[in-house]
DNA sequence: ATAAACCTTAGAGTCAGGTCTAAGGTCAAC
DNA sequence: GTTGACCTTAGACCTGACTCTAAGGTTTAT
């Protein structure tokens, strides 16, 4: 059995955060002492390393509130809900990629039409672009035939 | 001269939004009715779309406040100055990136894995995974010779 | 003259995921 | 038998960019 800060050395996860997912119903410590000191079990610290690996591949608390429900009866749960979660996930992870690379496109565009050097900022054309009601936007757009956001 | 309400209608940012970003220094009324109605001139629209532009760009309020000392007196500042801000931008958005492509790739190396039928998760391959140490991480580290995050 | 539609402010709440603090209790070693 | 390292809790604080509320004042149309 392991006392909470041995968990924390073993999973790299705050003695903090370990009591936040605890509250948040993610963890718990199958024992308590007398004086209320958490203790680990192997189970425990397999569930946290469960926690932390998805944590890490990017699923939020919430979904791993809903992969350690299907974790702890895995013969009522089928592969299609694991997958439904997984692929909600990448949909979402999509739509933000495909957001920020249009973001890309901007500031590269941007970044292509100014001079970059130490001449004033009277006639930048990165500048120009803000100021001009959207037209960055607009530009980017016509190229690309966007629709996004 | 606008009130905040036309404004916001012309500029599809809230009352509240507008309100938030004047506390914040990134925009003002150039005038004020004697019970303090706030009026926009044609000045003071330039620039609340100014920074419209730019936060639909991906700037954030501070880079924001950066770009607008230099918009206030271009002559004093240089194209440097400007595309060091979107660099640093850039650099940021590409950071992001990346770490969405490696989440995205996990998260496709798990569904490529799993079978994602009507079947019990009892050996799901994704829940396997999680389950497995960091393997999934493992495995794509070794994969891509990773070194990020 | 009164109701509807506006406007003001300070300050609180929201989201996610922690991070930290205060005030105190416990335990092992010397 | 006390020092220092650990543990407990409730609850505040953090980031960033809003979003909303309460309580009140103003303007406009009828």
């Amino acid at each position: 059995m392991l006392k909470i800060s041995e968990l924390s050395a073993r999973t790299g996860l705050s003695t903090h955060t370990l009591r936040y997912y605890e509250k948040h119903g993610l963890i718990s410590a199958s024992e308590r002492s007398e004086a209320g000191y958490r203790y680990y079990s192997d189970t425990d610290v397999r569930r946290v390393e469960f926690v932390r690996t998805a944590r890490h591949i990017g699923f939020s608390l919430n979904d791993i509130l809903d992969l350690l429900s299907i974790r702890l009866d895995k013969s009522r749960h089928s592969c299609q809900e694991v997958t439904d979660i997984t692929e909600a996930k990448l949909a979402e992870v999509n739509a933000r990629i495909a957001e920020l690379q249009s973001m890309r496109q901007t500031l590269q565009i941007l970044l292509d039409s100014c001079c970059g050097g130490p001449e004033s900022a009277t006639h930048c054309s990165i500048m120009e672009a803000l100021e001009a009601e959207q037209e960055a936007e607009v530009e980017k757009d016509r190229r690309l035939g966007s629709d996004a956001r």
